[in-house]
DNA sequence: CAGTGGTCTAGACCACTGG
DNA sequence: CAGTGGTCTAGACCACTGC
């Protein structure tokens, strides 16, 4: 009964050319259940921060061998959508998470570590349903006009104020937001967005250019007008590379910087 | 003859907790293989661009199975220290490489592809040596007053320079370097260390602030004074994580943007 | 066609977690 | 102690490359 990949015999396993046999196109099998799990995670079958079922049983569940889930969950834990944890089991990742916490924040303190200064302060400076210009639009994959909530918030680390931005959200998948939500909430706000929303953040693309603080931004950050501000365009995505979150951020750089790593 | 890692039996296989029976660290044998090509990698037994054994020569000369083998190599492919090629081998990495070119600089353009633009025009401003600085010498692992090599060119792209940037390498591992090798080189800065001086790059870390053009780096870049610029701190690592470069640069940031992805 | 990396299996044993 | 992920092996076959 076991699966016998491609082996068109009787009793074979999952025949993996079969899958399109139209395009020459190979998959191989972990691919096949890779995505088969993928499917699985986006339906919301398993929550975040709950245990996906064992290799064994899902080696039992898809026919095919212990080694094929393996390398199927390897390709997940690779992309940080599930977190393996030996002993205990597979589990969905989540922002929740004390170790990745500010998975998606790059800003760093110029000495000393980030759990240093302790977490962000947010302040909400508004919370509102805006109709979508055609750029925000365009990034967050809607129509021109289509409703969408705009956030804009000032975070302080150690009670300076160090980021303004603005977010944009899609209407849709986040009916009823309010400020006292994003300012209250413990914790990423990444991580409410799982819980109250549904929606988990994957991946993001960042667009960093210096530019000098306007009007607002300089009172907001308690700056004099012109100094050079970071600006950090983000747009973060949930499962199938949809894109659900735009940000428009602007970091001061006097006491912090943006750090990254190029492999 | 053949290395029998960490085996105290004659035909078992090798015994992975034997390595450090004074620590309780464990370490699987995949990961003791990584390190011996690794070290092989750094002693230059195979040069960047050459193809290194193939996963059963290498098994055989560990003496363990291939799996074992291919899970180092993974691991080393996954660093992008080694490529692998199906059908014809391992190859040790290289910045010469058409596809990877540029790994390292993530400004782009903010419409269009990088290739559209071409190669980067380069100028060398001048090329000297002097002794390093204290903060010179503390991220290149040196020590104050130590011969260092210090760069500094203009990089423009289709007739706009946009990038100003200070280099300085060690004088020990780059002796002789000249203003022509560096303006001269066809290809990456990077490839031509590989084959002038045999020092390959293989990760590096930066450090981003947005700051306002000095009077030298408006002329050199052709903007107004005050202008804000996106300064780019760049520490370059070869194998065993010692730094080898240390890069100042500053970005013209009206067309071009630094692109970042987070996962 | 031989040689390479890539996939898949089956089974054994190890390390870690929690009841 | 049973159950989980982690390692290792041996062997089969597939896909790709180049002679």
């Amino acid at each position: 009964m076991a699966a016998t990949p491609a082996s068109n015999a009787e009793n074979g396993p999952a025949d993996v050319t079969a899958v399109s046999s139209a395009t020459p196109a190979f998959s191989p099998l972990y691919q096949q259940i890779k995505s088969l799990i993928l499917q699985s995670l986006q339906a919301g079958e398993w929550k975040p921060g709950e245990a996906i079922p064992s290799e064994m049983d899902l080696a039992a569940r898809f026919r095919v061998s212990q080694g094929t889930v393996r390398k199927a969950i390897d390709e997940l834990a690779g992309e940080n959508l599930v977190v393996r944890r030996q002993g205990k089991g597979t589990f969905v990742a989540t922002h929740s998470e004390q170790q990745v916490q500010y998975r998606f924040l790059k800003l760093m303190p110029d000495s000393g570590d980030r759990d240093d200064e302790g977490p962000a302060q947010r302040t909400v400076v508004e919370c509102k349903r805006v109709r979508a210009t055609a750029d925000v639009a365009r990034l967050l994959a809607l129509r021109s006009g289509d409703a969408v909530v705009q956030v804009r918030r000032v975070l302080a680390f150690g009670g300076v104020p160090t980021i303004v931005e603005d977010l944009w959200l899609p209407g849709n998948a986040f009916k009823g937001i309010s400020a006292e939500q994003v300012a209250g909430y413990h914790g990423p706000t990444y991580a409410m967005f799982e819980e109250e929303f549904g929606v988990r953040m994957v991946r993001a693309e960042e667009r960093i250019r210096a530019v000098a603080a306007d009007p607002q931004q300089a009172e907001l950050l308690k700056v004099e007008q012109g100094t050079p501000l970071l600006s950090v365009e983000r747009v973060a995505f949930t499962y199938n590379d949809a894109p659900m979150e735009l940000r428009r951020g602007f970091y001061r750089t006097d006491t912090h910087h943006y750090r990254n790593e190029l492999n």
